[in-house]
Order: C-alpha cells, then structure tokens, then sequence
DNA sequence: AGGATTATTTCACCGTAACC
DNA sequence: GGTTACGGTGAAATAATCCT
C-alpha cells in the first residue's frame, strides 16, 4: 500500500497558491479486508473516487461500501481509512485539497454566505456525494473533469482544477440547502474521533512498546470494552489489528531495507516472540518474513 | 505445530442525560 | 414519553501470546 505519509495532518503542499494534491491509488494483489488506504486525517478535504474494485471506507465512524462510480468527500479533520471489500485489485482516485483553495481572491458577498461556511468547517456536506449508477449529474462531472485536468496536465491545470473544486461545492451547497451545521448532532462523530487521535498518534510512535488495551482505554477515558466498541465503530477494525498492522508495516519496511535478523526485527516491532511474529506477520503480509526478503 | 495461558472482544442488559 | 448517544458490568466467546 502506498500512501504518502506527508499527507498526515497538517501537511503544506508545493505550491502555496493552489494547496492540492492528487494520486491514483492502486492496489494490485489484493486480500479482502486488506488496508488500502492508511489510517489519517488532515486539515485537507479529500475527495475518493472509486474506479475499479470494491473497499469499504470509514470515515468519521460511518462505514461507506464503495464500487466503481462512487464518491466520497472526507471533510475537513476527518479520521478516514479504507479496506478492500473482495479480492479483487482496487483502484481509486484520491484528491487532496485545502480549503483555502475554494477562497475567492477579491470580496464576495456571495461567496462568504454560500461557500465559506463549507470551505471553514462550519458547515460540511454528506460525505457519499456521489453514488454508482445514478445518472451523470454536474457532482460527478467537476470531479472527473478535475481528474481528467490533473492527469492532462496542461497549462494552467491547476487553476481549472480549482475552478473544477469552486463549482463542486457550489453545486453541493445547491443540492444541500440545510447543511449539517458541525456541531450538529448529524455530524458529531467528530467529537468521537476527535478524543482518538493522540491515541493513534501515539501507536504510530510507541508501536514497538507493549500497548495494552485497557492502557489505550485509559489514554481515552473510557473502559475496556467501550473502548473496543467505539475503536471498532470508527475505524472498523479492533485496536488490537490497528497496533500490528503498523508493525507488520514497519517490519516489511525493514525486512526490504535492513539486514536484521527475523528475530532482530520481531523484537524492534515489538513482538518479542519471533515465532508469533512469523505467524502474524504471515496472516497480514500473505507471505512469511523470510518470503518476504526473499523478493 | 500444538496446547496452555492471557488478553481482547463481544454480548445481554442497565442507567443517565439531552433532545424532540 | 420515545429516541438516541454515551457509559457501565459480569460473563462468555474469541483471539493473542507464550511455551514447550
């Protein structure tokens, strides 16, 4: 899975003028269930647009089966993750904008009253903007022009993919006159997610440290078995899969790109059991570690 | 590789508070 | 008063981990 780890959180893009970035997000071999689309969340929107395959994402704690022709808007701070549904190869589109990108550059009544609300967070759309085999619509067709200028290239792409993004959520703001306002109950998953993210930052640091459960509950404020329902309802996995899944990560990572023993890298992980490493290592991975050096 | 030991996840069921 | 989200318990089912 390649998933830029720039993008996390408050990542600044290239070009301080038109802050967005866009990547075609292929997983070939693919196992049902696999992660194909990392853990995050960012200031940045990010629209999905699913292209080949079936995954699953979850965003803000609501699960969003997806197939070709669906389109997801993840809103601003949005924890999101995706998981493929069979075993087919996924693909999809993932654009990453800020909302300064929607800004107008001189004043604008109009704009202040019908975008600013969306493009600030005040207020946020559905996130399933765009669902398979409904007819074409304007939704659809910002967004496939703006993939079709970012993958042409041409002079002058990013300010028509900004123009692309203006009229999307003009359109949106149309079709969704009573938006969720963001504290709104509607949208308060938030909230919930909001409490969870030190705890993942903190498993993306402390991986290779033993993380109990009942710790991770504590970090959070909830008991044990809260903390299990709500992890899973966000993330649509259990805690527990989201702790080893960066570790076997990690451990590919160092497989490919270091001369650590099995056992060397099984401690540095954090499974102080190489055995049980191999085993887990084998049931996330598809293949054992020494398979895994091997190619 | 298999089995023993722990840890976790989930279930059924209950309470509280906020909101309409 | 019904509904919804959030919290909690003990117990049972499952899964993780460790130990030959």
């Amino acid at each position: 899975m390649t998933y830029p780890r720039e993008l996390w959180e408050n990542t600044q893009f290239h070009g301080e003028e038109y802050p967005f970035y866009c990547f075609r997000n292929r997983a070939a071999p693919v196992r049902a269930g696999q992660q194909v689309l990392w853990m995050h969340w960012h200031v940045h929107f990010e629209l999905i647009v699913m292209l080949k395959g079936e995954a699953v994402f979850h965003i803000e704690s609501r699960p969003y089966d997806t197939k070709p022709g669906d389109i997801l808007l993840v809103p601003s701070g949005g924890l999101h993750v995706g998981y493929a549904a069979t075993d087919e190869p996924i693909e999809f589109f993932a654009l990453v904008f800020n909302g300064s990108m929607l800004e107008s550059s001189a004043h604008d009544r109009l704009h202040a009253r019908l975008l600013a609300p969306y493009a600030t967070g005040q207020a946020r759309f559905p996130v399933h903007i765009a669902k398979r085999g409904e007819a074409g619509g304007p939704i659809r067709e910002c967004v496939e022009r703006a993939i079709e200028e970012f993958e042409g290239r041409q002079r002058g792409y990013e300010l028509t993919i900004k123009s692309y993004l203006i009229l999307l959520f003009a359109y949106l703001a149309r079709q969704h006159p009573s938006p969720l306002a963001a504290d709104d109950s509607a949208a308060a998953p938030v909230r919930g997610t909001e409490r969870f993210k030190p705890l993942l930052r903190y498993v993306e640091e402390h991986y290779d440290e033993r993380i109990s459960v009942e710790d991770a509950a504590r970090q959070v404020n909830l008991n044990p078995y809260h903390f299990c329902k709500l992890f899973k309802k966000m993330t649509g996995r259990t805690f527990v899969d989201y702790v080893n899944r960066h570790r076997m990560n990690e451990a590919e990572r160092l497989l490919r790109d270091t001369d650590l023993s099995i056992t060397e890298i099984a401690e540095r992980v954090g499974c102080g059991n190489s055995n049980y490493f191999t085993k887990l290592f084998k049931r996330h991975m598809g293949t054992t570690p020494s398979q895994a050096r091997g190619r």
